[in-house]
DNA sequence: AATCGTTCCTGATAGC
DNA sequence: TGCTATCAGGAACGAT
């Protein structure tokens, strides 16, 4: 499930492949994925001939800044943005059409690629680029969004975000500013996009697990103390995920269709039962507001 | 205004 | 073995 560190690891993965690239033509067979504008002949009419200039992240939404080329003076830049939701990925690479076949529309055209991977099968959307490659989502579940904005009103749209947890900016401060007269549970608190970017069920998690916090202590109720290993837990976790290109044991994939490497580095997230990598008492997993939550019953007390 | 429930989806999994 | 029912889950949206 892409996540900040999952989101970065695309971004990073597209901003080698498809700089300079302009868009030549999209196919879909799940027209409705695409939000803005809503109709498709209209979205592939303005998006065709624009050039990617700059991938970048913004909380889990990846932003491709795009150009006219030639640039027209007085013509507005575009954006396009997607998020990848639950079982989105962006994928680089060709593929081949398939006849119609069960659900599967096309295959890696490079059987020894890692584009086989039966997690990126599900090709939704897929944009050709004008050096024969493709840009390809694959998504499972058809929860992902793509819109197509123009860049200043986007960037008004972003600004309703919270802050960005890696940004050098957001220091314990700023933090524990954040979360002044915050009500709730400190698990769905740092969940919420408008408090803070990024973070969703996976890595709340784990920094809570790794700051020995419950994930259902009221945010109000946290010591000084706690609110500074929570900030810190925040930055090592995802900043370690970044660093191995985020985690893969379930659907998300590199844009070349490998496996990130935080697997190995997982310590309570859908590991129920399992034993805590610090005290050996099982993880437990409960209900946090409709989502699981993980955590050490021993470690981690309200 | 803030919070809660519902909706969108289908592969994977559990239960029989 | 094979079928069916249930579940997961980000965020927009509607309801309270």
């Amino acid at each position: 499930m892409p996540e900040l560190p999952e989101v970065q690891t695309t971004v990073n993965g597209l901003n080698k492949k498809v700089l300079n690239r302009a868009f030549i033509d999209v196919w879909s067979d799940w027209k409705k994925i695409v939000k803005k504008p809503k109709d498709f002949e209209q979205f592939k009419k303005e998006i065709k001939n624009l050039k990617i200039k700059k991938v970048w992240r913004r909380a889990k939404n990846i932003v491709f800044d795009l150009q006219a080329e030639p640039a027209l003076s007085g013509v507005e830049g575009y954006s396009l943005l997607i998020h990848q939701k639950m079982t989105g990925h962006l994928l680089v690479g060709k593929w081949v059409r398939q006849p119609e076949k069960e659900n599967i529309r096309w295959l890696p055209a490079d059987k020894k690629s890692p584009l086989n991977d039966p997690y990126n099968r599900f090709l939704h959307l897929i944009f050709f680029l004008d050096d024969k490659n493709m840009l390809a989502l694959s998504d499972a579940r058809k929860f992902a969004k793509v819109e197509l904005w123009k860049t200043e009103e986007l960037k008004k749209e972003l600004e309703k975000i919270g802050p960005e947890p890696l940004d050098k900016k957001f220091g314990l401060i700023k933090f524990k500013e954040v979360l002044k007269n915050k009500k709730g549970k400190v698990k769905q608190v740092i969940m919420d996009q408008s408090i803070i970017a990024g973070i969703g069920n996976i890595y709340a998690s784990e920094a809570l697990w790794v700051a020995k916090v419950h994930p259902e202590k009221n945010v109000a109720n946290l010591s000084e103390k706690e609110l500074r290993l929570l900030y810190f837990a925040i930055r090592r976790v995802l900043e370690l995920s970044v660093k191995l290109g985020g985690e893969s044991f379930s659907d998300y994939r590199k844009p070349d269709g490998s496996k990130g490497g935080f697997d190995t580095e997982r310590k309570v997230y859908k590991r129920e039962n399992q034993k805590c990598h610090r005290c050996e008492v099982k993880i437990k997993r409960i209900k946090v507001g409709q989502r699981s939550a993980f955590f050490c019953p021993s470690c981690q007390k309200i």
